[in-house]
DNA sequence: TATTAAACGATAATTATTATCGTTCGTCAA
DNA sequence: TTGACGAACGATAATAATTATCGTTTAATA
């Protein structure tokens, strides 16, 4: 696992191997998110990062996290934020989830075996439920364009095959 | 496991006991949502339901949605859809949600044993990881507000402690 | 069948996010 | 070191998802 201290030194290595500048706002922006151990909203950084450089505007750091995901620099916690996705299916089970058209299937509870936790990291937390998501590319999606070849061809391509 | 068609059959019975009018509406929206094997959006309910009952507005459809879920009819795929939620640890490893302050709190691989799959329900889907999360309360949350008790305290109290 | 509160449709408002655009700044070659 | 230039910035407008408001309609029940 990478130190918070070897990932900040990295960060100017990182942006260059990129071709992204190195400014400011970034290296305060991409600090504040590893310094915290949370999974902060864009808004929240805004806030932590305003208190550093008291100019800057919540846009910026919509551009940068964006631009950080693309890099790999960040990762989204779930990727199926931005809008509600229902579920009729009301008994606990898992769900298989195309990272191409966002396409949601489910998997019975009876198809995994047992998950056991050695120990709990946070003290005191009540386990309600697992839920399991198997993320990955749908046949569909892997037969239309196969491995990640193809020109212009983005994660985020498919508009709506909800 | 319910049929879709107990399911469509216990919709009024569900209705009443939850003091709910059986409206019309409210019939296709559910219907449709148990029709459908998919986890749909609300948009895309609404674009179903649209081709039953042309004048619905799409107003009707969230607001019903939302009846549905907090009377337990329905279930969200996913906690943290409504905003980013980021992570600059970038290493795999999985999380604890809680569900009263949507407080995230990672946990490393290693805390897990192997998570096996039985055989997949979609053939030909290409699993590129398995993501678990931990639902529950989380230890502040829950010795703020032990139980479900306390009245007036609804899932969704916690404005921001994020 | 009349009463009435709940639910509806239309539409305004809010929130999260993205786009635009003129200005500023980091990069790199001279 | 400096100057040119394109990338990035801040301000702000625009868009998308969701929620709130409000006058009208309708399901429930007596
Ligand atoms: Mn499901
Ligand atoms: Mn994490
Ligand atoms: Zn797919
Ligand atoms: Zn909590």
């Amino acid at each position: 696992m990478q130190t918070r201290e070897s990932l900040q030194q990295q960060f100017e290595t990182r942006c260059r191997a990129l071709g992204l500048a190195v400014t400011h706002q970034r290296t305060v922006i991409y600090g504040e998110l590893i310094a915290t151990g949370e999974h902060p909203t864009p808004e929240a950084v805004y806030e932590r990062v305003k208190a550093q450089i008291p100019a800057i505007s919540l846009g910026t750091v919509y551009k940068n996290v964006k631009t950080f995901l693309d890099a790999g620099l960040l990762k989204e916690v779930s990727l199926h934020h931005g809008t509600l996705r229902l579920d009729a299916n009301t008994e606990p089970h898992h769900h298989m989830v195309c990272t191409r058209c966002r396409r949601i299937f489910d998997i019975p509870e009876t198809e995994f075996g047992p998950v056991h936790l050695k120990n709990l990291p946070e003290s005191g937390f009540q386990i309600d439920r697992f839920s399991i998501e198997v993320v990955g590319v749908c046949g569909a999606c892997a037969a239309a364009r196969p491995e990640s070849s193809g020109p212009g061809a983005s994660a985020a391509d498919n508009k709506r095959v909800l």
